[in-house]
DNA sequence: CTGAAAGCGCTTACAG
DNA sequence: CTGAAAGCGCTTACAG
C-alpha cells in the first residue's frame, strides 16, 4: 500500500446523503435486489411488467449504477491505465486522445498517469494505479525503464501493452513506430537531394528508438556508398534546449563539415535549427534538416520541417485495440506491431546547392 | 446503467490466478483480517512485532492493496474525473498535465474523459464516469452545454469545478481566465502601437469566453475614444480552417478597412494569418494580429504571434487545488476564481506604418 | 420468473 | 493490543 490515501474527501458522491442503491429500488417496487440487478444487466429472464415497474423506479429515484461495486463482485474491471511520459508533448497528447477515444467506445474508462520521463515516478505511478485494479496497462515506458522492476510492480499476469519503446526481455505486447524505415527514408531523401555528408543528430544512443533510427540512417548511407563518420553521431537530451546547445558539435570534426542532419525527432530538429541560426548557419539554405514525429509545429517552423508522420492519434486507437484483443485472449502469443511512418517533405530539406 | 460494460475482459489482475488478499496474509501470519487491515492503514494500535510479521508476509506474497474494495467499504473514492474537449488541443493537454500532477501528489487518480466539444457526448461521458464514483469532477464544458442537463447527470451533490467556461445559473466552483482583461490589454497594445481601426475576429459570440473577450476589446476602444464598428465583429468556429476561410470578412465593410485584429484565440489568429496571406495581405506588415492562449505554435509562427499567456499547466494545478479544497469543505460558498493572463508581445503586432 | 443466501476485498465499531 | 461480526453495493448460482 503506497501513496497517501485521501483522508479528507469522504464524500463519494454527495455530502451527507447516501446514494440510491438497488436496495432502495427493490424496496420501493417490492421485488428482491436480485431482480433489480437482473433488470440492470438486461437479463431476458425478468417478466416484462416487473421490468417496466423497476425501470420507472430507477428513473424516479435517479439511480446511478455503481460499477465499482459490481466490478468487485464480478472480479472484473472496466478501467484501463494509460501511463505516458508527458501530456505536454503533443505527440503523446494525441496518442492519449486516440487511446481514450477507442477505450471509451468499448465501455472502458481511462486512468491517466504521467511519469515525467522518470523511471522512479513511473514505478510509483504504476503501483498506485495497480491499487485501482485496472484491467490492463498501456505504457509508454520512461527512458531507462527496467523491465525487471516493471514486472515486479505489475505482476506477472497483468495485461500490458508497451508503446513506442521496446524493453529488453519483456514478453509484453508492443506497438512501436517503424523507426528504422523512417530514418532510412529521411536519409535517402537527403541523398536524393544531393547531400553526401549527413550527420545524425540528437537523442540518447542507448534508447531503443534512437538506436533503430540510427540503424536506418546508417543503412541508407551504406547502400549509397557513403561513409559513416562516428563523429557525426551526436547525442542530446530529447528536448529543444539541449539540442540547440549542441548545434556546434555538428561541426566539431576536423575533416569534413556535414551539410545536412537527420534528427532524432522534431523537437530536437527545431532546437538544432535554432542553434544553427545562432551560429550564423541558415537552416534550409546552408544546411538541410529532417525530423521525426510531424508535430504540429513542424509545419509552422521556418523553414517548415521535413519529417516523418506517425499519426499519433491513430497509434493511440491502435494501441487500445491491441490491448482489448489481449484481454479477449490472454493466452495468445505476444504481439509486436510496427506502425508505418510517412515522409512529409518540406522546406528544411531543399535541393543541395553546395 | 448506460454504456456497454466490457463483457469479455474478465481478468481483473490475472488470468486464472486470484489476487492475494488480506485473508491470505491473515492466514499465513495467524492473525485476523482486521489486524492486517490495521497494519495496512498504519494504525499505531498494532503491536510492533505483529506489524513486522505481517509486513514481511505482505512483501513475500506481493500483496497489492485493493483500493477499490476499501473505497466501497469506506464510502469514499480516490478518483477524480477530468473531462475536457480535446486532448489534441495543446492548451487542454497542458491543463490536463497540470491537473494530473497535482491530483497525483494528493493521492488521487485521474479518470480521463473527452467530449470532442459535443454536449451530447459530454453527457454520455459524464454518466459513464459517474458509475465509477469519482470524488469530484473537473469539467471544461463543451460549447453549448446546458447547466440543467449537466446537473441532472451529475446529481445535486457532486463536487464539480468548471474550467474555462462559466455556465448560466450553475452554482459550481469555477476557474476562468481573465478574458476581459486579456483582450483589453491586447487591444490597448495595438492602440499604443498606432492602430485605430481594429477588428475583433473569431469565436462564437454566444460563448461566455468570447463574450468576455469582446467586452474587453470594446472597453479599450471606448476608453481610447475609438468607434466600435459592429461589422468588425466577425464570428468563426474556433478552428484554423474556418478562421482562414473568413479572413475576407474583415474587409467586407464598405467604410473603413481595419488595419489590425484582436483574435479570439491563437488557433483562430493563425488561421486568419493564413487567410490574409492568401488574400495578398501580409500579416505583421500590412495587418497586425493578436491571439489568446500562447500555445507553442504562437512563438514559432511567421510572424511570431503576439498573444496572452494563460500558463495552462499552472491553471491545471490551480483547478485541482480548488477542487481538493472543495472536497475538504463541501459547505463553503461557491468559489469563482479568475486567473491572470500576461501579454506576450511578438512580431505580429509591429508599430503601425499606415 | 423470482427470492434467499453467499460472497467480492476491504473497514470499523465493539468486545475482550 | 487483537478478533468476531457486520456491512459497503453489487452479482450469481441455486431453489422453488
Amino acid at each position: 500500500m503506497s501513496g497517501k490515501p485521501p483522508e479528507k474527501g469522504k464524500h463519494a458522491r454527495e455530502a451527507g446523503h447516501r446514494a440510491v442503491t438497488i436496495t432502495d429500488i427493490a424496496q420501493a417496487t417490492g421485488v428482491s435486489r436480485a431482480t433489480v440487478s437482473l433488470v440492470l444487466r438486461g437479463s431476458p429472464l425478468v417478466n416484462i411488467h416487473t421490468r417496466a415497474r423497476v425501470e420507472v423506479e430507477l428513473k424516479r429515484q435517479r439511480y446511478v449504477y455503481n460499477r465499482t461495486a459490481a466490478n468487485l463482485r464480478r472480479r472484473t474491471s472496466s478501467a484501463i491505465a494509460l501511463v505516458i511520459n508527458d501530456l505536454s508533448n503533443p505527440f503523446f497528447a494525441e496518442f492519449a486522445a486516440g487511446v481514450d477515444e477507442t477505450l471509451g467506445e468499448h465501455g472502458y474508462v481511462t486512468l491517466l498517469g504521467s511519469t515525467g520521463e522518470s523511471p522512479q515516478r513511473q514505478l510509483a505511478m504504476l503501483s498506485t494505479l495497480m491499487e485501482h485494479t485496472p484491467n490492463g496497462f498501456i505504457l509508454s515506458p520512461a527512458e531507462g525503464s527496467d523491465a525487471q522492476q516493471l514486472r515486479q510492480v505489475l505482476g506477472t499476469h497483468a495485461h500490458v501493452l508497451l508503446f513506442n519503446r521496446e524493453l529488453a526481455d519483456a514478453d509484453w505486447d508492443c506497438l512501436t513506430l517503424d523507426n528504422r524505415l523512417g530514418a532510412y527514408r529521411a536519409t535517402c531523401h537527403l541523398i536524393e537531394r544531393g547531400y553526401r555528408d549527413i550527420a545524425f543528430f540528437g537523442g540518447h544512443a542507448s534508447s531503443s528508438s534512437c538506436e533503430q533510427r540510427r540503424a536506418g540512417y546508417q543503412q541508407a548511407l551504406i547502400e549509397a556508398g557513403l561513409t559513416v563518420h562516428p563523429q557525426w553521431l551526436i547525442e542530446s537530451a530529447p528536448n529543444r534546449l539541449d539540442a540547440a546547445a549542441r548545434a556546434s558539435e555538428v561541426f566539431a570534426a576536423a575533416e569534413v563539415r556535414p551539410g545536412a542532419a537527420v534528427c532524432y525527432n522534431d523537437t530536437v530538429a527545431l532546437g538544432l535549427m535554432l542553434g544553427l541560426s545562432a551560429l550564423g548557419v541558415c537552416p534550409g539554405r546552408d544546411f538541410a534538416v529532417t525530423g521525426f514525429d510531424d508535430i504540429a509545429e513542424a509545419a509552422l517552423a521556418v523553414p517548415a520541417l521535413t519529417t516523418l508522420s506517425a499519426d499519433p492519434r491513430a497509434r493511440g486507437q491502435q494501441a487500445a485495440a491491441l490491448l482489448l484483443q489481449r484481454l479477449d485472449d490472454p493466452d495468445a502469443p505476444p504481439v509486436r506491431s510496427v506502425a508505418p511512418v510517412a515522409l512529409r517533405v518540406r522546406d528544411s530539406s531543399p535541393m543541395c546547392s553546395g
